[in-house]
DNA sequence: ACGTTGACGGATT
DNA sequence: TAATCCGCCAACG
């Protein structure tokens, strides 16, 4: 089988993330990992710029659990999150209670 | 056709 | 510990 840099990977990207349970969320780093492109972390970002609406583009945070987008619609998501029940340590995630843990593919790190 | 951008991540210095 | 570099690859100008 024949690995597809084409526009499957978005679709694979978007599947990924649409898997997330809510009040989990994962890393850039993590959906590009489970999605089968690990280290593709940007191509997310467009990902979920692509379909951004349609996706729950707000349980996809930053490595540690750091928000990274800015202003107020870095604002919104973190208040949507919590709004599913998703605790925060500060201005991160608390990935250690809400780090979606990604059936068979999770890093053991 | 080519260079830059982008809600990144991890390794290296 | 902080700053910098490199890899990922599609979309945009």
């Amino acid at each position: 089988m024949k690995e597809q840099t084409n526009s499957s990977m978005f679709t694979r990207i978007r599947a990924t993330i649409r898997k997330i349970p809510r009040g989990k969320v994962a890393t850039y780093g993590d959906v590009a990992y489970a999605a089968g492109f690990p280290g593709a972390a940007r191509q997310v970002v467009w990902a979920l710029h692509g379909s951004g609406g349609i996706l729950p583009w707000q349980r996809v945070v930053g490595a540690g659990g750091k928000i990274l987008l800015p202003g107020v619609k870095g604002a919104e998501q973190r208040f949507i999150l919590q709004t599913e029940g998703v605790a925060f340590s500060g201005l991160r995630v608390d990935m250690k209670q809400h780090r979606y843990a990604w059936p068979r593919f999770r890093k053991t790190r």
